[in-house]
DNA sequence: GTCCATTTCTAACGTTGTTAGATTTTCTAA
DNA sequence: TTAGAAAATCTAACAACGTTAGAAATGGAC
């Protein structure tokens, strides 16, 4: 019965349509904006038939998150890929971090919102956090200079961006400037580790 | 007619209590719990009487955001005032501010959302801002180092406190271990700046 | 062409922030 | 002390939210 596959196409294709139309409501619009009912009309049904797709509100904006993960993962590989020189390459992430904060607050917000579980995110940032470990590792490899362990270097540098992405994302600092200053700070941690070996 | 300023100092006391009543929620149960309906039954009154004294309930969690800050504030000054040694005292109110984020979680989370404007924000944390700027001159001045000015050294400091801050708080990394890297990650800045200085 | 399963919609429930209007309380003044 | 003004408070409702139950429509299988 090749009617029940194309069924399950069907269904999936409605699914993703309506991921595709949260994420645009939630990009353009924010938070605030993104109600069932609109993303429902969107895509050209009623609100019951999300849930049919998902579990609740709470599950589609989970998944928002993950693709909001995997779009900054992407563009943090492009930059790397896109660097030869490892000290310059650290930079340009961070400040590429702190951009895609910018260019995607109201994204940025939910994937560090409190809607989603610690559990989750830490899955969804995952990959991310394995790109940092190896641009680290081929810094530390570079320089002959061992940062702290235990991945406490990895998550000092994720605490970093992060916050200095908050800084920009809503306007407490401007966006070049907050870039600047993950630049800076990253520098100057890399710095102090150095220092540190001597 | 003395019975006008007494009016006026009861109705000044419902507002403190509604604010009062609005901290515990909030500190107790979450964002979630805050509405205006459980505020007014914690009082004693009916929902249309918070809104006697603030605009909307938007207004009411900007005043609970200016308590936090205050609260940040105090706990920030009296670390400071409890240790004389210059580096050491940045690291402890670095610590202290990773603490209170988890000590205070739905508070920070409050005072860092979106519902509070940039501006309104900005204004809340300067007393903070300041007490880090002082700090930082006084670390200088020990050490005849001069970080990166216009205000830069003391927002990549609050960047990296909030950071590991949000790493904390929400359980990303464990509370101790939050406070561990940022007093790690600031040590790790000043030895930096210092290398950039030789 | 009939029946069954799936899909979709309509209608509703409870809760939210918020406002209008009635009601009660409190103060002032004769 | 009481009549009337002013303030405080409550009741009732609105629109919008997430969510669910059950009716209506749709489409494939015999």
């Amino acid at each position: 019965m090749p009617s029940s596959t194309r069924r399950a196409r069907e269904r999936a294709g409605i699914r993703d349509r309506i991921i595709e139309a949260a994420l645009h409501v939630l990009e353009s619009e924010g938070a605030g904006a993104l109600t069932v009912r609109r993303i429902a009309t969107d895509v050209e049904y009623t609100a019951p038939v999300v849930y049919q797709h998902f579990a609740g509100k709470d599950a589609l904006v989970a998944e928002l998150v993950v693709h909001g993960y995997a779009l900054l993962m992407a563009d943090a590989a492009r930059i790397a890929a896109g660097e030869p020189d490892v000290d310059r390459r650290l930079l340009r992430v961070a400040a590429g971090y702190v951009r895609f904060a910018s260019e995607h607050p109201h994204l940025y917000e939910v994937m560090n919102g409190t809607t989603i579980a610690a559990s989750n995110r830490r899955d969804a940032a995952q990959p991310t956090i394995d790109l940092l470990t190896e641009l680290l590792a081929a810094w530390s490899a570079e320089h002959g200079v061992t940062p702290p362990g235990d991945n406490e270097a990895c998550e000092i540098i994720w605490g970093v961006l992060h916050g200095l992405a908050s800084l920009g994302y809503h306007d407490t600092v401007g966006n070049e400037r907050a870039q600047r200053l993950a630049e800076q700070a990253l520098a100057t941690i890399l710095r102090g580790w150095q220092a540190t070996a001597r």
